[in-house]
Order: structure tokens, then C-alpha cells, then sequence
RNA sequence: GGGCGCUUAGCUCAGUUGGGAGAGCAUCGCCCUUACAAGGCGAGGGUCACAAGUUCAAGUCUUGUAGCGCCCA
């Protein structure tokens, strides 16, 4: 073996030979019993892969290799989402730099442009997953636009409007009026900002009397249909039913009364504009008042406003209409005021509410049995506390707009006439047979919502509407691992859809994972200029090309000061190359429960760090066993059946933690048991037993059993680096060219499980340990051999001693153990306990007597503080009356232990002091 | 306003039926001991946010307070 550790190569080396050899392919164990399955939440087909990313595919993956090994049929199910407004938005962007609008194009010529792009860019993701490892089954690559799965979106559109669940109508929708497009409410965010609150007097008709309503929006004042007051508002009584002279507009309007109002909000008066705002629409709904649209599509002001203000942008109307009323005296007062902002979240455009003819999914039907599927258990949410959101979403959902009026998606298949009947049809030609023969067809101009296709994406990528047999073997699937974020974009909709179509739900357990934020817990966007390109960890990138990749195509140039100096903080001399390994270590030990996962570079170094350990501890074992025979009937002596103790116990919590979505357990079983049993201790302990003739063959057979099973469990985790020292062991064995990845995962062995040696070898290490801390904390050089006497020992001490001689010579560098008899007198030493035994290392000449006083002293407090816990208990006759008699018996010994040990040292204390 | 969550060592975080507070990193000593200085050996460091309650026993259960955060309206 190389004797460094170096990522690099055997990355790249893997990486070509596990695919090569076909070895993530689904068809691989397909006569087993059991079969797993995950479908990869698609990434954006012209994106590239964030932390976010790269954290959940490593807990795929790390699920996908284990189960494989398990031996079931296992797919890990790849591929891309077309992404409909952000892929269509980047291209229109780079035809602007052209000066070039899609408008230009036309629309097929521009969708080709799209598909181009889609070849260029769409690269990029796979590359990623592969470099990271992810052993998907790229035979089974799927793409949201395949005609496959463009198939099935048609078919379920046709279905659900056959059934009534999707219907056509005139509504008030989220409009951006940037893209020129409607889009649902998820993809609003609100967020406050600061404005103002304009109150404007209106003139109440045919009185001296007027109104006052507060607005934020005054410009909408031209399509307001009506002033409404509450029911019991008893300033306002009378004047319900008479009618407002609108100003601007030269219209009258109705004072209505409604619930909905806010008494103490303002005046207690509110305009009414239904066309502009979904809380007056409803109320325009209730009292069946007029919906006058003053906007056109970009949001300007439309014909049916008075033409002193047509073509203006709303925001210009607004201060002419504020300049108008003044000019009339209308505006009472302007207050500063922070309210709700609707903004896109790709355009960051403010959204208008805005009618238009849109389809939508009628949801509720479908909600339902998705709500049940959760409550009586088919599906499980992991953490568990996550269904409460869910739940909250589904039992409130509205109705879903699933049309956008863009040009890069599934394109809706209905077809209209020229009085624009519509057919809904899975062809021209079907929508043609629906309109009779010579009735001229133009299809729907918008696409679907890229969500619609996504929420089949786990039975649209098995083949679904054909019944596949992987569809049969693989559905449902078995765990979807994604974000809370998309919980109600995407998971909520899979199973509704799952459930209605592919007759079961589409995943059993949905693992939802934490969220990965920057060192300073805030979330990495590239606005912030804090993201972190998971490739960057793995090969290292210095601070140039850092601050490069993230001020380069910046929306807010301004910015780009700001952030160079953070990341010139943050990472003054770049990142170093980690390896893939390191990585996904780090990742899999910080899948805790949390929802926020700080991401620091600490922890990947840490792990790094415990790859460069496995390397050398497998090195060690290959150098000891190169050109032997292995003997793996050898006799065992107790600290060979300790490890192999240990390591069933290590292989039943593994299983555990991967069964209860505990990577960071898992992963910290692991850690601890490689550096410090096996490493720090094995390893040590290997070293005089290699020695000798009678334990050599059974620690070296030790040896490679421990760490091969060892490779096998940390190989979900750090494939690459588990993989080389595998070839590299079975070169030495001369063993066949199998690849750890096929290597079956080892089961426990009870038989193996053995308390005996596991007492004997804490015995040992009671025993080193001692010895090690009156060497540390008396400044005794490591190398410096020590006589060692020992007292008050009984027959297993004695019996550990003679096994364990050479090995407490070599580890706790003694030259001579020597038993003293309890008259013999001893020499002035420092004292280590063992139990009752005492092991005493004689001071003169080598150990200053003040630092032993002073080391018992301190030792002497510790267990003084243990005892009067323990007997403050033990006094308490309502412990001893409350308490379970295992509680209190093991406090009893508690206090025993403590008491004995505390007599020992101060009975040496007092020894050395009269000395 | 409704819902969910967080507060444990200097930092990042575990702590799963309530029973002597843990890890990694950082800090401080001593060591280049032929697997590993990306290392070895040892040490220090905590009123578990605060308050009350339940209990023989609370980091863990209940309620309240404070601070922080997320989602929805």
C-alpha cells in the first residue's frame, strides 16, 4: 500500500470500474426475496448539484449500498426535472444578451433552443452524482420530458378531467407580470416590507358625510367596487345601503356591511377591489359586486380606469393618483406602515392577484385519502413531527393552478374551437374526432406546472401507465429522503397522485432531512454569495477561484465587495482537497434530527483525518500478514474474542441506526469503534501477540476478519477509499477480484459475543490506564521502563497478570511486575486501583512526592463528592421505599465501590506523607 | 393571529421507555515509540436558558417566562 492516503486516485479509479462493471445495476440480485427502492427527488436538468444535494444523495446512497449488500434487488432510481420557469427564464436571459426575446423566435424555434441548452448544460448534475459517488442505476436515467413520461402526464390530465378534478375557469390567480404567467401560491413568498398607509376620504353620496379607508395600495382605488363596513360597527349604521361618489373615477358604489372587516384596523372602513385582491374577491363573491380589472398583463393601467391614467405602470399610477387626490384634498393623512409583499420567488417581481382564465386540480378529493395514508400508517414520516405539518397543509388545501403561461413544459392537451369550446384529448387527431370532422383546432398555448409532473415521477419513472415488471417489483417505493421545504410542492402531491393512479402510495417512509446552512447557520444562496459547491470540498479550491465562483453573475453587483471580504474571512487560504469520502463521512455524521445542520469545515477535516486512519491501520495489517498463510482455526486468546466482540455488538447497532434513519449514530459507531478499539487498542495489543508463536495466527486471523467486516460496514458511507484497501487485501490473499460493493454484508455472530474476554480486556485496560495517567500527570517520559508492584490482588487478578504479562510490558512500558503479599511492606509509590487491586510504582528517584500528594488529593475529592451523593440517596428512606430494589441495590454498590477505592487512597495519601 | 421547533463544555452537536452529564473540534501539558504528527499519551472545562410543578429521583415529563428560528395566514 501507498504510504499516504490520496483520495484523488482511487476516486477516479472506482468510480470507472464499479460502472463498468455494471455494479449499480437494478437487475442485480433480482431473484432475491426482497426488493428496495428509491426514486432521486430530480434535480433542475440545467442546475447543478448544491450542499443540499450532495448531502441527501450520500444518505441514498448510503442506503442503496447497504441494501444491496443486504442482498435484496435494489434501484436507486436517477434523473432531471425540466424545471419550466427557471430553465425557460436562463435561456431567454442568454438570448438577451443577444437582444433576442423568445418573441423573436416563436415558440418552436425557441423550445428548441431550450432542448439545446438542456444537452449543454445537463451534464453537469450526472457528473456531480458520479463524482460523489452515487451509485445509481444510470441505465434507468429518466427526464421529467421524456415522451414516456410525457405520456403519462397526458393520461393523468385526461383522467382527472374526465372525472371532474380538473376544470378550466376564470379566477383570481398569483400573477407575475414579469413572466407574464400564473403561478400557485407556493411559488409566492411574503415577505414585510415598508410602505405606507394612505387614508383617503371618499364622499358618501348625497351627504356631507364622508368615509374614510386606509389603503396600501391607493392606484387600486380606480377598480374598487364598493366600502365595507363590519355588521356592528355602530359608527357606521347609518350609512349602510347608501352609496360612496368614488373619486378619480366618477363612479358610485356601494357601502356594503361584512364580517370579514376589521373594526379596529384604520377607520374601520375598507375598499372593496375584487379584481385586485383574493379577500375583496371573496367578499366581491358574497355581495355579488362588479369585478372591474384595472390592470393589463405587465400590470399597467388597462381602458377600463379613466384614460388620464391608461398605459401608466402601477407604480407611477400610484403617485399620480396620490398627486390627484391631494390636488382635491382627499388625503387625510400618510402613515409609514410595514405590510405583506407577494414576490415571486424566481422573478423577486411583486405578484399581482389577478384574473384570468387558468386550469386547476380540484384537490380536495384527492386530499383526503393522501391525509388517510398518513393517519393509518402506509406512510410514515421520519422524524414523526413532520405530519403534523402535513397535516395542517392538507386538511387547509386549496384548489391548485396548474397552467402557466410559459413555453417549456408539458403543453396542455386541449384543443379549442373558434368559439372556444375546448376538447380535452390525448391528440390532435382524438380532440379532432371529439369536434367532428372540418372544425378548425388550435391547441391550449400553456404548459403544466413542472409539479404536476413530478408528483408522478415515482410511477412515471417505472414505466407507468404500462405495467412494468419494475413497476410491479419496485412500487411502491420504499423510502423518499428530502427536504421540509418541498414537502408541500412535491411529497404531498406524490402521494396524492400515487394513490389515485398507481393504485398504493409512492413511498412508504419519507425521511426528511435538515436543511444545510453556512458556518453561521444562514442558508447558503448564491445572493448571499455563501454557497459552497460540494466538488470544491472534494478537490480543494484556492481563494482566486472562490471568490471567482461567487461573484461572478451576480443579480446585485453591488454585492460582490461584501462578499469577497466575507469569504476572504471565511476561508483565507481557500478549502483544501478533502476527498469524496471525507465528505460524505461528514454528511452522514450530521444527519441528526435537527432541522438547521451547520456545515463546517472542521468536521470534514476531523474526517478526513479518520480516513487517513483507516488507511494506516490497514496498512499495518497488510505489511504484518503480507506472504502468510492464514490459519483461521487458530486458538483465539481473549483480546482477539474481545474485539470480535465488540464487533458484533458494532454490526447490531449499525443495523439499528440504519433502521431508525440514525446516520450520525451509525456513523459515530463506527468512528469509535475503528480509532479507538480497534486502532488504539486492537491494533496496540496486536503488536506483543504477533510476537509470540503461540498468539501470532489467531490475532493475525483477527486482524483481516475485523477489518474486512469493518470495510463492508463503513463502505456505505466511505465507498472509495473501503473499496482500494479491499483490492489491496485480496491481492495479498490471493483471492479472487471481487469488488467490496458485491461483498455481502456481515451478519452478527452471537457465538462471537463474549462477556468474559470483554471483562478481562477492561481489566487490561484499567490496568494500562493507570499506569498512563501517573506517567502523564507525573511528567514521566512515555519510553522510560517502569517497575510495577502489585497488592491485594485476588485469584483473577493474579490469573489476568500471568495472561496478559508481555502485553502490560510492551503497553505500559514496565520492566518488571511484581506481586507483593499483604505483609510485605512496600516502597514510597504512586498508586493506581483496579477494582481492589493496587498497583503501586515506586516514587524514589523518579517521582516527585509533592505531585503524588497533590494527584491523590485531587483523586480523593472526586470520589469524596461520588460518596456523599451516593449516601445522600441511600439516607433517604424515600428512595429506599420508592425506588425499584435494582436502583437502590446498584446505588448500594455504588457507594461500596466508591467507599473502598476513597479508603485505599487516603490510606496511601497519609503513607506517603509520613514518609 | 395559527402551527412547529430550538436554548446542554469556548465552538458544532448527541443524549430513544426518568436512575452516577457525552463526542468531535478548540485549549493546556508530555512525546518524531518503524501503521498513522492528517499522529500517540494524559489533563482541564458544564446551576443542561430561567421559574414552578409531578416524582424517591428531571437534561429527559407538565405548565409558565425569556430569547432565537422556521412554516402558514
Amino acid at each position: 500500500m501507498e504510504k499516504t492516503y490520496n483520495p484523488e486516485l482511487i476516486e477516479q479509479k472506482y468510480r470507472d470500474l464499479w460502472e463498468k462493471g455494471d455494479l449499480f445495476s437494478s437487475k442485480a440480485n433480482a431473484s432475491s426475496e426482497n426488493a428496495f427502492s428509491i426514486v432521486l427527488p430530480p434535480p433542475n436538468v440545467t442546475g447543478s448539484l448544491h450542499m443540499g444535494h450532495a448531502f441527501q444523495h450520500t444518505i441514498m446512497d448510503v442506503y442503496t449500498r447497504y441494501n444491496r449488500s443486504k442482498g435484496n434487488q435494489t434501484l436507486w432510481q436517477p434523473g432531471t426535472d425540466h424545471a419550466g420557469i427557471a430553465t425557460q427564464m436562463v435561456v431567454e436571459r442568454q438570448l438577451g444578451l443577444e437582444n433576442i426575446s423568445r418573441h423573436d423566435l416563436g415558440r418552436d424555434k425557441f423550445t428548441e433552443k431550450v432542448w439545446d441548452w438542456k444537452s449543454k448544460s445537463g451534464g453537469t448534475i450526472t457528473s456531480q452524482m458520479r463524482r460523489l459517488g452515487a451509485s445509481v442505476d444510470w441505465d434507468r436515467e429518466r427526464f421529467t420530458m421524456d415522451e414516456s413520461l410525457s405520456k403519462a402526464v397526458r393520461k393523468v390530465f385526461i383522467e382527472l378531467y374526465n372525472e371532474g378534478l380538473i376544470y378550466r375557469g376564470k379566477r383570481l390567480v398569483n400573477w407575475d407580470p414579469v413572466l407574464l404567467t400564473a403561478v400557485s401560491d407556493l411559488e409566492v413568498i411574503n415577505k414585510e416590507e415598508s410602505g405606507f398607509l394612505w387614508h383617503i376620504k371618499y364622499q358618501v353620496s348625497d351627504s356631507d358625510e364622508t368615509l374614510v379607508v386606509a389603503t396600501t395600495r391607493p392606484e387600486t382605488m380606480l377598480g374598487d367596487s364598493a366600502v365595507a363596513v363590519h355588521p356592528d360597527d355602530q359608527r357606521y349604521q347609518h350609512l349602510v345601503g347608501k352609496s360612496i361618489n368614488l373619486p378619480l373615477s366618477d363612479r358610485k358604489i356601494p357601502i356594503i356591511i361584512d364580517d370579514y372587516v376589521d373594526m379596529d384596523f384604520g377607520t374601520g372602513c375598507v375598499k372593496i377591489t375584487p379584481a385586485h385582491d383574493f379577500n375583496d374577491y371573496e367578499i366581491g363573491q358574497r355581495h355579488n359586486l362588479e369585478t372591474i380589472n384595472v390592470l393589463t398583463n405587465d400590470a399597467k393601467i388597462n381602458s377600463n380606469a379613466p384614460s388620464k391614467y391608461q398605459g401608466l405602470d402601477r407604480f407611477d399610477a400610484r403617485k399620480l393618483v396620490v398627486d390627484d387626490l391631494e390636488k382635491q384634498n382627499l388625503i387625510e393623512k400618510i402613515n409609514p406602515h410595514t405590510f405583506m409583499v407577494p414576490r415571486g420567488d424566481r422573478t423577486n417581481s411583486i405578484i399581482e392577484p389577478y384574473m384570468t382564465d387558468q386550469w386547476f386540480v380540484k384537490v380536495k378529493p384527492l386530499a383526503d385519502p393522501a391525509i388517510d395514508a398518513v393517519k393509518n400508517g402506509s406512510i410514515r414520516f421520519v422524524p414523526e413531527n413532520w405530519e403534523k405539518t402535513y397535516f395542517n397543509w392538507m386538511e387547509n388545501i386549496e384548489d391548485w393552478c396548474i397552467s402557466r403561461q410559459i413555453w417549456w413544459g408539458h403543453r396542455i392537451p386541449a384543443w379549442y374551437d373558434k368559439d372556444g369550446k375546448f376538447y380535452v384529448a390525448n391528440s390532435l387527431k382524438e380532440a379532432q374526432n371529439q369536434a367532428g370532422k372540418g372544425v378548425e383546432l388550435t391547441q391550449d398555448n400553456d404548459v403544466l406546472d413542472t409539479w404536476f409532473s413530478s408528483a408522478l415521477w415515482p410511477f412515471s419513472t417505472l414505466g407507468w401507465p404500462e405495467k412494468t415488471p419494475e413497476l410491479s417489483r419496485f412500487y411502491p417505493t420504499s423510502v423518499l429522503v428530502t427536504g421540509f421545504d418541498i414537502i408541500f410542492f412535491w411529497v404531498a402531491r406524490m402521494i396524492m397522485f400515487g394513490l389515485k393512479f398507481a393504485d398504493d402510495v409512492p413511498f412508504k417512509d419519507i425521511y426528511i432531512t435538515g436543511l444545510i446552512k453556512d458556518g453561521n447557520g444562514q442558508k447558503m444562496s448564491k445572493s448571499k454569495g455563501n454557497v459552497l459547491d460540494p466538488i470544491d470540498l472534494i478537490d480543494g479550491i484556492n481563494l482566486e477561484g472562490l471568490l471567482k465562483k461567487r461573484t461572478q453573475g451576480m443579480m446585485q453587483p453591488k454585492l460582490a465587495e461584501k462578499i469577497k471580504n466575507q469569504t476572504k474571512k471565511e476561508f483565507p487560504n481557500g478549502i483544501p482537497a478533502f476527498g469524496t469520502d471525507a465528505i460524505r463521512f461528514t454528511f452522514t455524521a450530521l444527519a441528526s434530527f435537527g432541522r438547521d445542520i451547520k456545515f463546517d469545515l472542521k468536521r470534514v477535516e476531523g474526517y478526513r483525518n479518520f480516513c487517513n486512519k483507516l488507511w494506516n491501520a490497514s496498512r499495518f495489517v497488510l505489511i504484518n500478514l503480507e506472504s502468510k498463510t492464514l490459519n483461521n482455526n487458530a486458538e483465539l486468546f481473549s483480546q482477539d474474542k474481545w474485539i470480535l466482540s465488540r464487533l458484533q455488538q458494532v454490526k447490531m447497532e449499525v443495523e439499528k441506526h440504519l433502521s431508525d434513519y440514525r446516520l450520525d449514530l451509525m456513523s459515530q459507531v463506527l468512528y469509535e469503534f475503528v480509532w479507538h478499539d480497534y486502532c488504539d487498542w486492537y491494533l496496540e495489543l496486536s503488536k506483543p501477540l504477533l510476537e509470540n508463536s503461540k498468539t501470532k495466527e489467531g490475532c493475525e486471523a483477527t486482524l483481516i476478519k475485523v477489518l474486512s467486516e469493518t470495510l463492508v460496514l463503513l463502505h456505505p458511507i466511505i465507498p472509495f477509499i473501503t473499496e482500494e484497501i479491499f483490492e489491496q487485501s485480496q491481492k495479498l490473499l490471493s483471492k479472487s477480484d471481487d469488488k467490496l460493493i458485491t461483498q455481502s454484508f456481515p451478519e452478527v455472530e452471537k457465538s462471537l459475543i463474549n462477556n468474559d474476554a470483554e471483562t478481562e480486556i477492561h481489566w487490561l485496560k484499567e490496568f494500562i490506564l493507570g499506569i498512563r495517567k501517573i506517567r502523564g500527570e507525573m511528567n514521566i517520559s512515555p519510553g522510560k521502563p517502569l517497575p510495577c508492584y502489585i497488592k491485594d490482588f485476588n485469584a483473577k487478578d493474579e490469573a489476568y497478570i500471568d495472561h496478559n504479562k508481555s502485553i502490560l510490558f510492551t503497553l505500559a512500558k514496565l520492566d518488571s511486575i511484581d506481586l507483593l503479599s499483604p505483609n510485605d511492606e512496600e516502597a514510597e509509590s504512586a498508586i493506581a486501583l483496579v477494582g481492589e487491586m493496587k498497583i503501586l510504582i515506586p516514587i524514589a528517584g523518579l517521582i516527585d512526592k509533592g505531585a503524588e500528594q497533590d494527584r491523590l488529593n485531587k483523586e480523593i475529592e472526586k470520589l469524596l463528592r461520588l460518596q456523599s451523593q451516593f449516601s445522600a440517596k441511600l439516607n433517604n428512606t424515600k428512595f429506599i421505599n420508592g425506588a425499584p430494589e435494582t436502583v437502590v441495590n446498584n446505588e448500594k454498590e455504588k457507594l461500596a465501590t466508591t467507599e473502598a477505592a476513597l479508603k485505599d487512597l487516603q490510606q496511601q495519601l497519609e503513607k506517603i506523607s509520613k514518609l
